[in-house]
RNA sequence: GGUUCCGUAGCUCAGCUGGAUAGAGCAACUGCCUUCUAAGCAGUAGGUCCUGCGUUCGAAUCGCAGCGGAAUCACCA
């Protein structure tokens, strides 16, 4: 990933005296090796990282690179600087040095402190977005709208969604777009195809889902037109100009000529089957729970695009050759040649996201321009914001491309002709189906009603489903292997749901044994190890978001919350909390699982995954 | 062929700007439910971090070369 192109992301702490012990001990060191070296060290150099396991302490403290500079062997330098800072800090309680790092023990005083402040606080984690600001502009789905989505439009909407909420936990003012494809030659297909073999076929009249309906043409196209290249080839065409040749085709790309005129008959058969597609894309986000801000559709933004070019044409930066088609020549920039306007004048992708692009930055005044968009088209990107450039628009580097990998499957690509795709809708019916199997199972909510049997069962297959997707780093490619996918124990998101409603659990409980979360602790508590991991988990929530957001990684609030259910599900395995005597100790457990229950809902939302409180 | 990305346990993945003995889950094998939800916990086994060279006190991490894989280089989107 370009680190040089990730702007304005706002990483500094939410509140300061509690998620500051980081800065104080860096602050610490680099005043440390000032007086005792004369070293001149800026504190966010000094390396500071969670003590392992194996040793004892919280934070550690790497000194090798100050040794040769002090003139001292590194044990000492660790000694001295862990004395003089256990001296100046007052929450580091002890200190030990092993080699050249240096472990700081902190006093279980402020980790009581920080539960205790933070418990009862529902936006644990989450900063504040300031409306004033300008936006943040987060573009995904952007589907095609001829055939029905598949579980790459879901890797893309599961992402765009979550690092949409992921910006906003990190205080951006975030605004989710969605730009719809709904013109093209691909649209032409599918309608042809529906005017030629579709006897008048509604969803109404076939039961089907529009988006399924139209897809189907689609497909339907394809094969015909697969029928007429082979018979121009049997005649003794070559392969390549059997393609260009064949009536379908000549007939497809007549009648987006005639869209692009305004014909009167074709726009309303093109109205007519994208509304039909509209309203099975509807039901499709709804199911997925993600939605927008603003709609975009790409026949109303294409012209703009072509003025976009007549303007460039003008300016002396675009060409047009002698057919009549439109280039930018981007050869000086280590590239191609790059066609904004075919020889019939008619646009194409390039042309409408330029126009797009400029009317978004009107719409918004955004601070920056996010496109989720797979890394297929990294190339697109690249000359999309050459082009911005070379038109003159200063804000070109303000668009970001968000580029992650593709799904495959255990058996390869998916490849639609195969019929190897994976459908959006099937796959999550199908996870519904497997919840409900797993609820029945555990037959641990047979007293709930039908319906909020249903909705639970809908919570935990989309929680698997999301999770299963949201935990991979997004720029890499993964492989979606559908029985693991429906795994629901290990490192999944019925695991973390699992660990919410547990806690819930107890929560409720407590509150029937009255112990009430207002009150505060009478006396301080001594710490167990697993207590101590538990809280120091909760402790990096906030920085956790703030590096999560620079990376644009959900992957990274995934990993947060399976170590904090994890780390919860070990103390509270051999842990007593309500069945412990001392009501002090008891209170402060429960405190304790409250902001656990929190964290792991904060951070499950920020995946776009709901927890329930019983399952 | 050019460009870009990737290569960590049998499989799927973590491993933050270089730091201590490389971690999880799944699969396999052992234990733990008369006790706060066992969708859990504890443990065993499993590694040439693709290979080689280099930089460094220190490399899975940075650089170069090689091998292997993917994407892209359309008058498709």
């Amino acid at each position: 990933m370009e680190k040089g192109l990730h702007p304005i992301i706002n990483t500094g702490g939410d509140t300061p005296q509690m998620t500051m012990i980081e800065q104080k001990l860096q602050q610490a060191v680099a005043d440390a090796l000032n007086r005792l070296y004369s070293l001149e060290v800026s504190p966010d150099t000094v390396v500071l990282q969670a003590t392992k396991k194996e040793f004892t302490g919280d934070y550690t403290v790497v000194v090798f690179p100050y040794v040769k500079q002090a003139r001292r062997s590194p044990e000492q330098v660790a000694n001295e600087l862990g004395a003089m800072v256990k001296e100046s800090v007052s929450e580091v309680a002890g200190f030990n040095v092993i080699k050249g790092f240096l472990n700081f023990e902190i006093a279980d005083n402020y980790w009581i402190d920080f539960v205790s402040e933070k418990h009862l606080d529902t936006s644990f984690g989450f900063k504040k977005a300031n409306p004033d600001e300008a936006p943040v502009v987060v573009e995904y789905s952007s589907p095609n709208t001829n055939k029905p989505l598949h579980l790459g439009h879901i890797r893309n909407n599961l992402l765009g969604w979550s690092v949409s909420e992921l910006l906003a936990a990190n205080g951006a003012n975030v605004k989710k777009v969605n730009l719809v494809n709904d013109r093209g030659i691909h649209i032409c297909k599918s309608m042809l195809a529906w005017l030629r073999f579709g006897n008048g076929e509604t969803p109404e009249s076939s039961g089907m889902k529009g988006d399924h309906l139209v897809g189907k043409y689609y497909v339907e196209f394809d094969k015909h037109y697969k029928e007429e290249v082979r018979q121009l080839m049997d005649k003794g065409m070559e392969e390549e100009e059997a393609k260009k040749q064949a009536p379908l085709m000549l007939e497809a790309q007549q009648m987006l000529k005639r869209w692009e005129e305004g014909d009167k008959e074709i726009r309303d058969l093109w109205t007519k089957m994208n509304e039909w597609v509209y309203a099975g894309f509807d039901e499709t986000y709804r199911k997925m729970g993600v939605g927008f801000d603003k709609i975009y559709y790409e026949s109303n933004t294409y012209l703009l695009g072509k003025e976009l070019v007549q303007k460039g044409l003008d300016m002396g930066v675009l060409y047009r050759k002698e057919d009549g088609s439109v280039w930018c020549d981007l050869t000086g920039d280590g590239l191609d040649q790059k066609l904004l306007l075919r020889r019939d004048g008619t646009s194409v992708y390039m042309t409408q996201d330029l126009g797009t692009a400029l009317l978004r930055h009107n719409d918004f005044g955004a601070e920056q321009l996010i496109y989720v968009v797979g890394n297929e088209q990294d190339y697109h990107f690249k000359v999309l914001k050459l082009i911005l450039g070379k038109l003159g628009f200063d804000w070109a580097d303000k668009v970001y491309h968000l580029s992650y990998g593709m799904v495959e499957l255990p058996n390869g690509k998916m490849k639609s002709r195969e019929g190897t795709v994976v459908d959006a809708d099937d796959l999550i019916a199908e996870m519904e189906v497997t919840a409900e199997e797993m609820c029945r199972d555990h037959g641990k909510n047979d007293d709930m009603t039908p319906d909020q049997l249903k909705a639970l069962y809908h919570m935990l297959a989309l929680g698997a489903l999301k999770y299963f997707i949201l935990k991979v780093d997004p720029t890499k490619n993964m492989l979606f292997n559908p029985a693991e996918s429906i795994d629901f124990n290990g490192n999944t998101g019925p695991f973390i749901q699992y660990t919410h409603a547990r806690i819930c659990s107890i929560v409720r409980k407590a509150a029937e044994q009255g112990v009430n979360l207002q009150d505060t602790l009478s006396s301080p508590v001594t710490l167990t190890d697993k207590e101590r991991a538990v809280v120091k988990c909760l402790h990096d929530l906030p920085s956790t978001v703030a590096s999560a957001a620079a990376n644009f990684s959900p992957a990274m609030i995934a990993n947060y919350a399976y170590d904090l259910a994890k780390s919860f599900n070990s103390f509270y395995q051999d842990t007593p909390i309500l069945r412990e005597t001392d009501a002090n100790l008891r209170l402060f457990r429960v405190k304790l699982c409250s902001l656990v229950a929190v964290s792991l809902k904060n951070a499950m939302r920020i995946l776009g995954i709901e927890v329930p409180e019983r399952m």
